[in-house]
DNA sequence: CTCGGATACTCAAGGATATGACTAATCATG
DNA sequence: CATGATTAGTCATATCCTTGAGTATCCGAG
């Protein structure tokens, strides 16, 4: 039951189709809250049954026609009353961790090259988080914005969201050295690609 | 279908009742898994139909009767067959910073008050992990341990439970900082505490 | 002597999530 | 001129997860 606010918030910044919401979801808000694109058109749905958000259909010549959406009175009060409840403890999940667990008792090396992947892709993530926090802040540098900014709540999500990224692939990078080091002190006539 | 994992890398280091072993989780792999006790109870029922654990009854005077489960042979067998498959996408989804992402539109002193909440949790989570990592490693230093040490996986996880934490509770006190500012700025007149 | 907390679990109900398949049009690329 | 990518969704199913309650014994504090 919280799929809702986490859409909510996403949809404060202007009007969303279904389709958009779902990208934007990648990039922005799925730093802290990860869902699919059914169920957020599914909650979309919901939601605009129960008033929190409106929406109105978008007739296109050239692409398929879509539902544009933005929040109304009633959801923007239900985003004030979560924001003043007690916050839930906050969920993790990750398969690489589970690998990393219990990598002494299983072959070493396909957690190495996932380990590698990973640090890939936290990387990439971080360059477009980058990019994407310049954007927000304009021309201001960082401080001056955060001072005087109008809108700096995507801004401080994507921080977060910066800093989990960039201590990912620190944490990957370190791991997977320290599994090759082991893994040629165990075999030190083998080559470890 | 992957909590199963979860418990099996859980379960490597010894027996353990579904009671130890819940509590085992919220210190160890609840760094990056995140399970109710109800739900290891179901888990370790299942497993056990399916061979991957075995339990066996011990009998208590001045205690309920426990059932300790270990990992059979086909379980590593699994979690070797885990480890080489490709890893699903992490999962995050953390309440508060939804809350963030709406706070230029919801009131922010609820949002400040839970910020500065998290960040006395993540210290605590801090000073638990430190003495955890502390006690694995022994008498050995980090380096020391991380190069010869026989069973460093869940050293390696916590490192990440550690720095994860530390993150976030920077992150917390700084945007509670940025909070306070901007809150005096728009009421320069007024103490906020 | 009672009350809360720790040990050690079990069960049911309902909501949330993941998985995979499906429709349908347009546009760019080779 | 076919192929795949992009836009814009919908539907069904199965599993997962959360919530909340319930059972029973023992220990220590007050």
């Amino acid at each position: 039951m919280a799929l809702r606010h986490a859409v909510l918030a996403a949809l404060l910044d202007g009007e969303y189709s279904g389709y958009q919401l779902a990208k934007a979801f990648d990039i922005g808000v799925g730093n802290f809250w990860h869902a699919l694109p059914q169920q957020l058109y599914a909650e979309l749905t919901k939601l605009e049954k129960e008033g929190l958000v409106a929406g109105r259909q978008v007739v296109q010549e050239s692409r398929p026609n879509k539902r544009m959406f933005h929040v109304t009175d009633a959801g923007l009060a239900e985003l004030e009353a979560f924001a003043a409840a007690p916050s839930k403890p906050s969920v993790i999940r990750d398969d690489l961790l589970v690998k990393v667990q219990a990598v002494d008792r299983v072959g070493t090396a396909p957690v190495l090259e996932q380990l590698q992947e990973r640090a890939a892709a936290a990387e990439a993530k971080i360059e477009l988080l980058g990019k994407l926090l310049h954007q927000l802040r304009g021309d201001a540098d960082e401080e001056e914005f955060l001072r005087h900014g109008e809108r700096i709540g995507p801004y401080l999500t994507c921080l977060r969201g910066l800093a989990f990224e960039q201590d990912h692939r620190d944490w990957c990078l370190r791991i997977a050295a320290v599994l090759r080091d082991r893994g040629l002190e165990e075999h030190p006539c083998q080559i470890v690609r």
